[in-house]
DNA sequence: AAGGTATATGCGTTTAGGCGCATAAGGAGG
DNA sequence: CCTCCTTATGCGCCTAAACGCATATACCTT
């Protein structure tokens, strides 16, 4: 679990399992560029996405599309709900303030 | 978010939470015997889940006596349910294998 | 083969976080 | 007042993690 908590604690792999959360495929130049993070950067957060199991890369030509891994434990996935729910409503609470 | 996540992807926290989770609540001393841990470690790890939101501490006597955030919002609730729910299926896959 | 795009990774630096030790602070009870 | 118990905190140390830069690797196109 801890890998799991780990992983989604910090910014930039927040967003980007926010953006995976959609279960489409994205690749690497397009979370650098929404998220707007140095490609290094974004690489190697995925990869920590990746070793956590969240997330299952696949290469298609030059490109390495990410997406949230299909095969995720349904408590699991619940999780991520429940991750994304209460972010949801933080960020509602935050700009009602 | 993040402050949350980052609150409970500690291993001493996590165990803390997931004691604190009985809605009972908990002195530091006894925190820092189950868990096993030092007084000055469990104090301070107790502050960062105070500093998240996810616990309250009440001084009684010479005890400061935490537990659960008692107005934590549904959806945060719903998150730690999920956290522990998961945690829990991880553990028995774990056993299992 | 050469050049262009996309991604990963080695490396050194910086920063954040956790730890123990010692000490302060709060409170109980003699 | 003094002592004991419980908790918090200042401080220095140490490790893990994040970062940028440069470079390697993979793949496509011409």
């Amino acid at each position: 679990m801890l890998p799991i908590l780990s992983a989604l604690s910090d910014q930039t792999r927040f967003a980007a399992m926010r953006l995976l959360y959609d279960g489409d495929e994205h690749c690497v130049c397009e979370l650098m560029r929404v998220i707007g993070a140095t490609q290094s950067r974004m690489s190697r957060h995925m990869q920590v996405l990746k070793q956590a199991g969240l997330v299952v890369d696949r290469r298609d030509a030059q490109w390495v599309r990410y997406r949230m891994n299909p095969d995720l434990s349904p408590d699991l996935k619940a999780l991520l709900d429940a991750v994304f729910r209460a972010e949801t409503q933080l960020n509602r609470e935050r700009n009602a303030a």
